[in-house]
DNA sequence: TTGTAGGCGTTATCAG
DNA sequence: CTGATAACGCCTACAA
């Protein structure tokens, strides 16, 4: 691998010149710029990003946290960061925390070794006084799908208890009274947020919030299951079911056509996140539109004009969801 | 954040000493090790993974290359390389190649730019001849899910053949005669395999390969959808299709089932993957399994062997594809 | 506009 | 077992 040096000698010019046509600086006479221009075509010369890194103390990459490399939301997430930080000439270095604390203190240590110029995070486990404490280190962070006030202007987030709102509420719409929730892991916020939304549509259309008609699942597909499973069992009453997100809703579907359910007829299921399969789910399922990808999109931009002070003039920290009308939901 | 010479100032003892305690180097008395190790504790001291890597001409990263980011294929590729290499302390720099020439180049000359030790390539669309050429640089290159015959070495692949063979004589073992062929772009050698099989299976059972029962989709929902289309169109009878992939065959699914079709009783499907999602289809998908995570694993480790040196004694080159029987295929 | 020289934080090669 | 010291490849004042 040809060398700034080398290319210099070839081109009959300083180390410091070459480097200046590298970085773009204005500073360099047409003719020499020619000339060395030439000359690192002629040895195909690649700047070493490492030296380039040590030497000006920015490595041109940000660290990403998510909490699985599979599923279809983060993909979606890192897609959207991906491409508006390779646009700018960063590269990313993703690592999973599986929602577990340690693991993602693990991961975010990690980054931090990498001397990432700034960290993008969907940190579901550790809490918000870790975040503070971490935000207070030299490296920039940007959370993702989390809202901790205090840091407000360094997040990206989503309404989760609107979106948990129009789920209930496209519910009570049909015509549904009973109607069965299950929740997320409520050590996430996301979680939180979202059963907060449902409770709140209860409320002001003065349905009475039925403890046995509720259950905690996992944001995966058995959560949905056993959801489902927990409500049939408890022989309650219930014609719908708001799932905190798509896997769950797509599981409880599995489980209840395994039960004898008709879908939708027999009972109306709506998910959240309106994930790339949800439409071929059968019956295409109303969700409700997380949009994870302009999100991460977002998080990159702000790294790009917080770390790199890129122009990024529209930058914008809620996201509002939407409802997602398909055909798992009808009228009671 | 404290440097190698800070701790060296602090313990009383050099720089080098420093660094052998640092990289677990034999000659370091206890006492010093220990003096070493406190000070580097007071002093929340982490070495600078940059400058290591200028030093050592060693990056501990390793460029991946994938399709896409998103979806559910190589998530599970993502999650297998990951995992393998951060326990060995190695990160990963993961860029998209969306199948096209120019963007996996691209993606590639990025990569190489970042100096990574290696390289894993799940690489679409650039042709056997750049890759034997790529092959022949410094940083040394595994290809995953495509086999190059002078490569094979550094390749880890499945047999895509086999798996079109089984999907299609599952069929056939049902009884059913009439079967069409939804492909994958074949461009791309994993749909031109999965075909060959599906045609090996055919001639085995002395039934016709019948053109208006072929359709080249794109591994997307809208080709599963575009073929079934195409063949509903052509007036042909046919009670099965094969998909070249899940989205395909959910893709087919939803406009069977849009189209009157009664699954699976009035057209049989089956998919290739085992995508986390297939068994949350309507009917479940019977589909073929692709252990990607294991060959995402695999990958990793031929990387640790051959690279980093490490013992790695199952390297495993060649995958079997295996058939996951669900409820998506029926007798005729 | 161009060149010189010091430094970024480590590793690695020698001596001792 | 330990310590100097020269790389590693590039950036960046500062000079010219």
């Amino acid at each position: 691998m040809a060398t700034i040096y080398q290319v210099s000698q070839l081109a009959g010019v300083s180390l410091a010149t070459v480097s200046r046509v590298v970085n773009n600086n204005k500073n360099v006479s047409e003719k020499t710029r020619d000339k060395v221009k030439q000359a690192m075509a002629q040895l195909d010369y690649r700047p070493n990003a490492i030296a380039q890194s040590l030497a000006s103390n920015c490595s041109n990459s940000i660290g990403v946290l998510v909490s699985e490399l599979s599923g279809p939301f983060f993909g979606e997430m890192m897609a959207g960061i991906e491409e508006e930080l390779r646009n700018a000439g960063k590269h990313v270095i993703i690592t999973p925390g599986h929602s577990e604390e340690d693991k993602e203190k693990d991961g975010i240590e990690f980054l931090l070794s990498r001397h990432c110029d700034a960290l993008i995070l969907h940190a579901e486990a550790v809490n918000d006084d870790y975040l503070i404490a971490l935000s207070k280190k030299k490296t920039p962070i940007i959370l993702i799908s989390r809202m901790v006030e205090s840091l407000s202007s360094h997040c990206i987030s989503l309404d989760n208890e609107l979106g948990g709102y129009l789920a209930t509420q496209a519910l009570v719409a049909k015509g549904h009274v009973d109607i069965a929730y299950i929740a997320g892991a409520l050590t996430k916020s996301d979680a939180k947020d979202r059963l907060a939304g449902h409770k709140r549509a209860l409320k002001e259309n003065n349905i009475a919030f039925n403890p046995c008609l509720y259950f905690q699942g996992d944001f995966k597909q058995t959560g949905g299951k056993n959801g489902l499973k927990h409500f049939i069992d408890s022989k309650q009453p219930f014609s719908a079911v708001v799932c905190a997100n798509d896997e769950m809703a797509s599981g409880a579907m599995k489980y209840a056509r395994e039960h004898g359910f008709n879908l939708p007829n027999d009972l109306s299921i709506i998910g959240f996140d309106n994930g790339i399969f949800a439409d071929y789910l059968f019956p295409p399922l109303t969700t409700i539109n997380n949009p994870i990808f302009a999100m991460g999109q977002m998080a990159a931009r702000l790294v790009l004009k917080n770390v790199y002070g890129k122009e990024k003039p529209l930058i914008q920290h809620f996201f509002k969801p939407e409802l997602i009308l398909r055909d798992s939901i009808t009228e009671r």
